[in-house]
DNA sequence: CCTTTTCTATGGTCTAACAATTGACTAATT
DNA sequence: AATTAGTCAATTGTTAGACCATAGAAAAGG
């Protein structure tokens, strides 16, 4: 009965009602969201430019402030602004970091409990291109750091093998730094990311692993220091291969079947730490 | 002097303080997100069910109801949750979808202005694989929308450029929905979509590319078919890579860098739509 | 010149209330 | 009996107003 007047202005030919799907209505946040998402896409406000603040926004559209720090929150959550408190503060445009987008894959990954199957494809899949571009983009300073993190990987192989994995992770890491490319780089950060998850729970990595992987990255570290991109690719594809059939087999007589780990965020993303436990198998 | 009188409580030896970093003050809602979002991932608020309501979350954590859905809001765009209003409402857990997934990492390559090569490369390295699994792990339903996205593809080589982009568009995201590894399918419908959107404002699909382009398509589908792993991934490099020249030698005779566009968002995420203006080049 | 204090615009948080939604239940109608 | 329309209640959606906490700038003091 509360739209009773409004029927009359709304109202239709009863008759040959064409069919129309089941109506969406939005919430006020979301609308915000996506006209300030829009903006700051089509350059309105550029990168590293202020957002009207959450009073002027709430003069410019008429919602209150409930909503318009709602819409904002959705936006932080993207990765399109960040805010800060205190006079001067505000609503900063920023881009979404690679950081981000790794937490989001890890999210879907773990979300869907992706099977570590899955990963090392992906891996596959990435690594040869990776280390290809790494080969022939890389600066000085990326082969510095590549070589480091190879000498700290040898010193850690022989005992250390949290620090051997750790490790291990950030050898993937750097080489897609190297590569020049962000997107690859996001995504293979994330998948070291997960994979030294996944490692660290399962410990698939013998002695004999350990001295296969180091001496692997040894062969493309210098492909790469040489600049030779093909033959950095040839071996991160025979790499790759190898370490997948190892761990094939590995799971075979381990006879597990292996998850994203449905761990708690291990990412320091704001500050919401809270107990150490929590670690459940989706069998 | 507001807190003089904490000053009592709070203060410590005035000489010796350790060096101390700066302190991160986290939001009341990013801490409840965080927790939340933990007991998600540990299990305790399996996919499905029902999160506690908005006033028992208040009486639950002590925060106000508009810190809580803050946080909801939060989850809500990392995909952890959907929130229905009315009586039996409320937040349910759910798994991040690919779409997701694939709107975040449009934003990150929007954001970045990740160059066009970049994603080139990532299609190159992603491909081979997905073409490879595909064939193991199709089933026939997937073969069967293949063919279906081949034969329209074909229909629209000839004259119907949009309409063969979009076809192309879909016939990759298939052929990751047949490789039956949801993060290879997750990426490629991104890239996917991404050079679409980048095709579509540079219309490098000339009457030889297209035809080109189909052949490749109906070898790899071959192999797919007969489910002849390795036939499909070399003939899929070997598409990719012809594809990437072709594309390399295009742009070097227009002596133009396309970017990933800085235009709005096509997703038809909640009803945000607004102008359909904006496409802002960021040189 | 450097340090300290004060000022103040900004986000962070809380309370209280009402509107809109929606599914279940109930009554009226055919 | 089956369908339809109406009522109800619990939940999210939205608004309003207030106060607190923060953090830079600017003024005051040394």
């Amino acid at each position: 009965m509360r739209n009773a007047v409004a029927a009359n202005t709304l109202s239709e030919p009863p008759t040959m009602l064409g069919r129309l799907g089941p109506i969406n209505v939005p919430k006020s946040c979301d609308v915000l969201a996506g006209r300030l998402q829009e903006q700051i896409l089509s350059g309105v406000y550029p990168d590293g430019s202020a957002l009207p603040t959450e009073r002027e926004l709430v003069l410019g559209t008429g919602l209150s402030r409930g909503s318009v720090r709602e819409a904002l929150r959705i936006l932080e959550a993207r990765g399109l602004v960040r805010t800060r408190a205190g006079r001067y503060g505000g609503s900063v445009v920023s881009r979404p970091t690679d950081a981000l987008l790794a937490r989001h894959i890890n999210l879907f990954a773990k979300g869907r409990s992706v099977p570590l199957d899955a990963l090392v494809e992906a891996r596959q899949a990435l690594e040869p291109m990776v280390a290809y571009l790494a080969a022939r983009n890389r600066s000085d300073q990326d082969l510095a750091a590549l070589i480091a993190i190879s000498a700290r990987l040898d010193a850690a192989a022989r005992n250390d093998v949290p620090r051997f994995l750790e490790e291990n992770a950030n050898w993937h890491s750097a080489l897609a730094v190297a590569s020049h490319n962000d997107l690859l780089r996001a995504f293979t950060a994330s998948i070291s990311g997960l994979m030294l998850e996944a490692s660290r729970i399962e410990n698939f990595a013998s002695e004999d692993v350990r001295t296969l992987v180091t001496l692997a990255h040894h062969r493309i570290l210098r492909a790469i220091e040489a600049q030779d991109a093909d033959a950095a690719r040839r071996r991160a594809e025979r790499d790759v291969q190898a370490y997948a059939k190892h761990l094939e087999s590995a799971m075979k007589t381990a006879g597990r079947q292996i998850d994203a780990g449905t761990d708690k965020d291990k990412d320091k993303d704001k500050g919401n730490a809270a107990n150490p436990s929590a670690k459940v198998a989706r069998t």
